[in-house]
DNA sequence: TATGAATGAGGGTTCATTCAT
DNA sequence: TATGAATGAACCCTCATTCAT
């Protein structure tokens, strides 16, 4: 229905090999517009332009979908995190900017960004869910943020009163920045230019983070 | 929050009058917990210690409830917002320290802070009441916010590149914790000292807007 | 507990009491007809002139209501079948006689007789089911009858060889009566005459029974 | 079941002829322990070691494939049936005797056998089936016990009431030996040895039908 | 001939809503 | 006012059937 490129090769085959992806994007989208219940598979199979029996094919049922669909967005966050702190040199400052706009260009910016949004509203009726997203992707994400703010506090370019709470507060708007993309902005609630807010978050923040001389 | 001692004057009558907040109540908690559409009115009669069909003297539909619900949980925040500015003197940064932690005693640790992930959560679903709740609850609360940097500028106290993205970023931690609270923390994910993460939320924005010399 | 005119006793009262029963009636005879699988809740439903959704008022599941089915089917059987030996008095062939016909009548004749054909019918897919009625009416029925043999036996009235299998044969017609009756019999295969039929079963097992001068 | 010596040609040729009797082999299986309806295609094509869209390269339905179980499974009994009178020499009574015996091991013994419980429980959904059961197979074995039951008359070996009746009274018995295999009996319930029933039967039987001197 | 991915109608089950009491 | 039995539309899921390969 999208593009028929390619003569005709095994377009059975690639579609078998495709068609996960495919509904777990459609879930992904309708998940996160409308939350896990309020969702209909009819829905989901319609948006991947197949039948509702299809989607039984791929997945057991519909919190099987769900936790695929988690699963399928968090495995690119989890590398894209890996590589950055190695990648990156540079004093903390320049290191803590770079993570942040790294961070949106590579998740913010994508469909995955409607993860956060979906998780937070889905995790009081998937708490196993909530927790392997908080081990996996939360704790991870936090890691990177504290090695970099231990790196500057080594180098007293920062000064730094509890740790953790930084981190959270930090993380904060990231994570409140996706979360409006996906909830009050479609409504038109205060639409925002994510440039701006980043560069006005990074900027506040190495502001109070730095160390008095 | 269960029951209350009621000298037990015309208890018939006091019953009739304070059901709907009872119901709204019980109401607000499911939805808050589970989503809208995963709660069912049986619960929420049930946890009201009324009959399903109870609901219904009080409210037309399970949407009703919910818009009700949302009224109701709002007033508070403009009742508060209103007087604070009022109330409060004093120079820039610690106005706006002070708007800060009372949000927090007035809103935050209440029930009603369950709102701000409700909102998000049912926003898709609900742009009307999305809509009306960004109007009336978040742009007035900016307001507050605007009005406090605004006269910190005056001053000469705050250093500030955008207003807007500036609000955003400096409500996005306050929000956040009660998001996580009604979603992730409940999953035995990240527990937080509210306490600490507030003082370090407005320690590192007061040290980030600190005009330079 | 107030007091009602007598007139209008209840009558949702009634309704709500009799409903189990006649919704369990509506199930055997189409489980019985057409078996557990191919039976339809919404035809269930229809015949019992109730609504689909009041089935699950009562009724958990469609595996439940079957269960209950047989449950409700199994009482009378187990009643009857304990007067029986003690009202009757007589030498063991006319006891034997007297039972054989007064099960017709009490079992036979009745809608219960449509269990033995649904237990046959649905053994395979329900073995606990399956189990419980074995325990509780076959090997009940079948100890009535050894008791009258044994009685016979003692009188020197019958000549035995295998007990146990003596029982199953004179079993098998009795069964078979019922299991015809909502199997074959209803296709316009074979009408036969029961009282004819129990006459000749009867005769032929008394005759067949004696003991040899 | 008999021999097949078969030379080994062409095994690609003789698997697409024997396809049709494997596949009805499997599904007979099927439908004897669970049912016509909750019998699953994809269960008897996997029974079969076929993938499923291959039953219906044999069978146009599932509904004609359970006729064609059926027919199969009607023919060896036809063909028994014809053969046993013109075999068998002697009196009534062994005669009888010869018959009930060699009908069990011809077909209770065998997989067939579970063709009469499968009747019985799918009569009521295929009407059709059950009549041309009935005048096929029933219809034809009646006849022949009545043959041996007037050639008693005459012989003054039998003493007989009502002679369809006594037929039915003879039959029961057998019937229900292999209808107990396939639906209690598998159950862990009430297990018999075939041999001791029949031979209790047949000496009931014959004791019965013993015309007085 | 054989496969198995895809379909979609159908059935079990849930739940918001109604209404007689 | 309050109840809870009854309703029926809607949704998840199954499975007989089809068809491109």
């Amino acid at each position: 229905m999208k593009h028929k490129p390619i003569p005709e090769v095994a377009s059975r085959q690639r579609r078998k090999e495709a068609r996960p992806a495919e509904l777990m994007t459609a879930a992904l989208d309708l998940f996160v517009e409308r939350g896990f219940a309020a969702t209909k598979l009819d829905d989901v199979a319609a948006r991947a332009s197949v039948s509702k029996g299809t989607l039984y094919l791929y997945f057991g049922s519909k919190e099987e979908l769900f936790k695929a669909v988690i699963q399928q967005g968090i495995f690119p966050m989890l590398e894209q995190g890996a590589e950055m702190l190695a990648q990156h040199q540079g004093d903390a400052p320049s290191l803590l900017q770079a993570m942040l706009l790294r961070w949106w260009e590579v998740v913010g910016a994508t469909d995955l960004a409607g993860i956060p949004k979906l998780m937070i509203s889905e995790a009081g009726n998937f708490p196993d869910v909530a927790q392997y997203y908080y081990e996996n992707v939360i704790v991870r994400g936090r890691s990177l943020i504290r090695q970099v703010l231990e790196r500057g506090v080594a180098a007293k370019q920062f000064r730094i009163g509890d740790m953790e709470s930084t981190i959270d507060v930090i993380l904060a708007p990231q994570l409140m920045l996706t979360i409006w993309r996906y909830s009050m902005a479609p409504c038109d609630c205060g639409k925002q230019d994510p440039e701006v807010y980043l560069r006005t978050h990074i900027d506040l923040l190495l502001n109070g983070l730095k160390a008095q001389e």
